[in-house]
This record gives structure tokens, C-alpha cells and sequence, in this order.
DNA sequence: GCTTTGATATAGCAGAACTATAACAATAGC
DNA sequence: GCTATTGTTATAGTTCTGCTATATCAAAGC
């Protein structure tokens, strides 16, 4: 487990976090069973607060990716049938995508283009 | 132009109004050449600051969807050929939240056929 | 029993988001 | 030409978010 944090980033040190476990765990890198480090092991590898690293597992473990266990850190849970929830997010996050793309003059052939490519470039990589 | 504000939402006004215009360009319910009302105009329409409005009109116009002018409200330009790093923003984003989905246990079959969908969709409702 | 660890509480700081006002410069409409 | 409208800029204040700092508690491993 290794993760970077980008300081000059806009984007929250809580939200690198959960982006990074996430796609660990997407492409197997993270296996399920396997250990995260502790909250405070990661936030001092990270140079990063406490709160800041717990946020981030409390956001993993309520999208359900992870548990937290008192002693031993967290650890990455079985991927469960995704709940109607989760297709219903992924559409509305992809529409306002796509949205955005089209404005700023994506053809609708290259989108889906790159949304297969997306799919089989994540997907080949789990180990 | 009907633009609707989610107080609620964690999302800032200034995103809000950025996004309904973009989805409506790319739909098409706003055309090359249309107008947008003035700054004051939406901005007293919505119960917002002129100041939230000019922020996203300044980012649609820094993306290349409207131009702004001086007494006429803004414009919606004609949508240029993409440059190479709008693909390549759409594909980090994209990747990004196939990684989400996958995590969350969204097989990749099922991701494609959302992704045709969501493009579809979106092209259907173009007028 | 001591230490580790997740969990909770509180306080402070910097910056973002939003608002309130005021003023300027360009221009459309008269 | 005059006036009102509009984009633009400036300043200042408020509220909320992100992040940090510190301290404490309860559960569990050793």
C-alpha cells in the first residue's frame, strides 16, 4: 500500500485517500481481506492528520468498501452485489460527464470510445 | 432557461448554475448563438448573488461555451473541435469513476451498458 | 498492566463560498 | 448627448469546509 498526496492539489487530502484505496481495490491491488494500515500509521506515513486519514476510512467504510477494526487497522471487505443505489449514482455521476463532454464537443462515438477503453483499461490491470 | 437551486446540496450555487447550463448546451436546449439572461438578471431569478452568477458564467466562458457581452447577457458559442486535453479530462474523470464503480462491485458489463446509455440518452433528448 | 488503536470532543486557523455595496466603463436605446 | 443597463473590478464581512493540534476514553492485543 502505497499512496501520494498531492499538497498543491485542489482536491480534499481526505478525497486523495479515498480515491486511491478505491482504485486499489478496483483493480486488486487491495484484495479483499487484505489490511489497510492504522489511522494513525498512515496519517504519520502521509504527514497528514489523524482526523484527516479517519475521515477518509469513515467514507470507505460507509460506502462499504472496508471495516474498521479496533486493533488491527481495516480491512477490505467482499465486494457485495451492488445495491439499486450504486447503479442509480453511477448513472447520475456519468450523465453530468457526459454532459460536460458533449458540450465542450465530444462526439458521442469517441465518448464511448474512451468509456470502453476506461472499463477494459481497469479491468485488464486487476491482478 | 429554467434554472432550478438546490440550497441544500454541498454542491456550491456557483456549480449548480455551471452544470444546468452546461447539460443544456449539450442537449441542445440551448443552441449556438442563444442568450443567456444578464448576471443581474439571474442572479435576482434566483435569489443569488450577482457575484455567484458572474463566477459561473466566468468558468462556461473559460471553457469555451459562451462568450460574454457587454450589453446582451451572454452567448452560447458554437461548439469548437475538441482540444486534446478535453479527452483527456474525460477520461481521468472516467476512469476515476469506473474504478468507484467497480469497488462498489458494478461488474464491467453492466458499466458499459450504463455508459451507451448515459451517451444515448443524452443525444436522444438533443432537439 | 501497559501499550496500541479506533472513537469522540474541543479548539483554532486558513481558505472557499457567498453575500453586500460601491464604483467604473462601455453601450444600447432614446 | 443623456440615461439606464450591463459586464467588470474592488473591498469587506460572514459562514462553512478542510485541516491541524491536543486530549481523553474504551476496547483489545501482548
Amino acid at each position: 500500500m502505497i499512496l501520494l498526496m498531492d499538497l498543491s492539489s485542489s482536491r480534499p487530502r481526505y478525497r486523495q485517500i479515498y480515491d486511491q484505496v478505491v482504485e486499489a481495490v478496483a483493480v486488486g491491488r487491495l484484495a479483499p481481506g487484505g489490511r489497510l494500515p492504522t489511522v494513525r500509521r498512515l496519517a504519520a506515513d502521509l504527514s497528514v492528520n489523524l482526523h484527516t486519514v479517519r475521515r477518509a476510512y469513515g467514507m470507505l467504510a460507509g460506502a462499504g468498501l472496508i471495516s474498521l477494526e479496533r486493533h488491527n487497522g481495516a480491512r477490505v471487505l467482499a465486494a457485495l452485489p451492488p445495491s439499486p443505489e450504486v447503479g442509480a449514482w453511477f448513472s447520475t455521476q456519468l450523465r453530468q460527464l457526459v454532459a460536460e463532454g458533449l458540450a465542450r464537443g465530444l462526439s458521442p462515438d469517441r465518448m464511448t470510445a474512451l468509456s470502453r477503453q476506461a472499463v477494459v483499461g481497469l479491468c485488464q490491470s486487476q491482478s
